[in-house]
DNA sequence: CTGAAAGCGCTAACAA
DNA sequence: TTGTTAGCGCTTTCAG
């Protein structure tokens, strides 16, 4: 009964043998392509079904030069953020019939570097990567060799490629006008990234989020004649405990309020600011990057920025496969607007006169159960 | 200056020819086997750092018969568990220099089938899956082929292969006990999968992680001389609408307190019970699968049981390491044991003088930063 | 140690 | 429509 299990596999000789056809007939039926008589292809079929026989897609790869295959290169798939980008773009990679090589990062560029040239020796048809760094060398070349390229949330200065992301500077605006409005004045910003703003001219957007964001916060305070703090910045962290200190930190520096660059770290801000008994938004107004379904959950439920990130990761998909498919005149890609979820993790600065708080929108209401999924209403004008 | 992208990629050939040596001695050289002189060695290696030589894996792997990636195939990679899972299992396959191939199934049987399939012809070495039924023909014939295959997560019955997982029951038992002893008698238990208890023989170990998750459960009931009610399981619950749903009915039915089988489900349920205004744990008790790092941040923190899910994954990945390299004598993988730490979701039924809540094992110590990483501390005897 | 030649399993030209 | 013959880029005999 127990068949010999690791018999040597059937290959499209073994079928057209059984078929009483040519091997290349064989071939043209099981792969569908070239003329192939009504006959001679049930034949095929029927001799390749009564042998068991798969197709090796290794040696299909080899001569078609296509191996059905996109690699994504992410910091981390374990952070919310990367996971649900990674299912959109699985999903819309998949309709082309495409299946996604995944290769995680840590965010460090050597793991990026080779992450990106093993993908590349494997022959993926295309490249989603989410670049931890604005070093554009390995991802140069492989524009150099032809092959699509997308990057996902994060630009890279003067690398001409599609970008799949969002512009939350408008949100970010907003947000940081509302906490100045409520009178703070140090507002902390911690984030895993490095702030390195190194885009080639003044006038190129700024793609690395960090730099965007924290120019979005320096530009709400200039809006307000004021000045940003620069000091308030923690950047580069790894690891809870750093993170962990840099809440310490900042609290000690008289920080008032507190932007947490991602769900990871917000996750640990909060902690830490509960460890140490500061309450929200009494004592520290919060605000945090990514909508994770338990921010509002939390008491009280955290002011979010959120990314449509779910579409995000699917249209990066979509456009590599577009690329791969060689299609031309695509528009660019424009970025989805990040969206500020209000709920009450501001509140003005304690024992500060410094401005009545201005009447602001009103809070998200009650609570919805579906997830605030697609399209961001940004209230820029 | 730019280089005409998309220009023929460089062969052994080439590099043979710039180095002046047979093709042969050139692959021996790049490929790192067979025998070659130091001097032949550094000609090639330089005539293939000039040309910007890149080994074509496919063409490798055609010959060697190894394709140096593994596949997974997972519910959904926007699961934290299997997020955090795939990590782990990344970190372990990579160390051996194996790549990952990923594929979500939405938990649909035709789709994991499909995706199997897929990666076998693609020449996976091995594969790791979660299997989303109990179903076996296509994981059988993984077998049949000879391809190492180890499971995650959950076990299919009669299937000889290697899983890794955890096993909760002591944890679910105690829990269920602490619930009892606080005087709930109607306990809801809220699930995604469906609960298809088709073991060969009841001798075999429960491996669906619904049957031994709900045997647990019934069995808590019986240490205490009562009968858990099967009515108010909820299974196969696909969606959030439908789990809001099942909290509804169940409170309506009286549940007391509830079972989330995982942190997407629990979100969901907690949100649902915030939402009728009901308060935990006043109204309803509440239990959930996964130690989220959010379930402590709320208010009030949720009880869990926590699985080692990194480990997990890293577990799978480094056996399927070792089949593939035809390791033998290798052990049975044990299952992590699931660690119930006590938070504040579980409180007394209300009105009801069933049972003096016995003094109970201690909350869990006031607050830490670090997740709860490694090695649980089952406290069965 | 080196080189020539023969494949891996399939697709792609080219005739017939 | 079919079959024959070459390859894809690499590894692997097998002589030398």
């Amino acid at each position: 009964m127990a068949k010999t299990a690791g018999q040597r596999e059937h290959t499209v000789a073994d079928v057209a043998r059984e078929a009483g056809v040519s091997k290349a007939q064989a071939a043209r039926a099981l792969g569908e392509y070239g003329a192939v008589s009504d006959a001679v292809r049930s034949r095929v079929v029927a001799a390749a079904e009564r042998l068991g026989y798969r197709p090796n897609q290794l040696a299909r790869s080899m001569n078609t030069g296509r191996s059905l295959s996109v690699g994504v290169v992410v910091g981390d798939i374990e952070n919310p953020y990367f996971a649900l980008a990674t299912r959109g773009i699985s999903d819309a990679v998949e309709e082309h019939g495409f299946t996604v090589v995944l290769s995680n990062t840590s965010e460090r560029l050597a793991a990026e570097r080779t992450a990106v040239e093993m993908l590349m020796d494997k022959r993926v048809d295309g490249l989603i990567v989410a670049p931890s760094t604005t070093e554009a060398g390995h991802l140069d070349s492989v524009l150099q060799a032809g092959r699509p390229l997308v990057l996902l949330d994060r630009g890279v200065p003067g690398l001409p490629v599609d970008l799949a992301g969002s512009d939350v500077s408008a949100a970010a605006v907003e947000a940081a006008e509302e906490l100045i409005a409520l009178g703070h004045r140090r507002i902390g910003y911690i984030t895993t990234s490095r702030n390195d703003d190194n885009r080639a001219s003044p006038q190129e957007p700024l793609s690395s989020p960090v730099a965007s964001r924290v120019a979005a916060l320096a530009q709400a305070f200039e809006l307000n004649g004021l000045r940003w703090d620069e000091s308030l910045l923690r950047d580069g962290l790894r690891g809870e405990a750093s993170i962990a200190s840099a809440v310490d930190d900042l609290v000690r520096d008289k920080a008032t309020a507190l932007i947490a660059s991602d769900s990871l770290i917000g996750q640990v801000v909060i902690a830490a600011l509960q460890q140490k008994g500061l309450r929200i938004p009494d004592d520290v107004s919060v605000l945090m990057y990514d909508d994770q379904p338990w921010a509002r959950l939390l008491n009280p439920p955290i002011t979010v920025i959120a990314q449509p990130t779910y579409d995000i990761g699917y249209t990066a998909g979509s456009r590599l496969a577009a690329l791969i498919q060689r299609r031309s005149g695509l528009p660019p890609l424009s970025p989805f607007p990040g969206r500020l979820i209000r709920r009450a993790s501001f509140g003005p600065v304690r024992s500060a006169h410094t401005g009545a708080p201005d009447a602001v929108e009103p809070l998200e209401p009650p609570m919805q159960l579906a997830t605030d999924a697609g399209n961001s209403t940004c209230t820029r004008d």
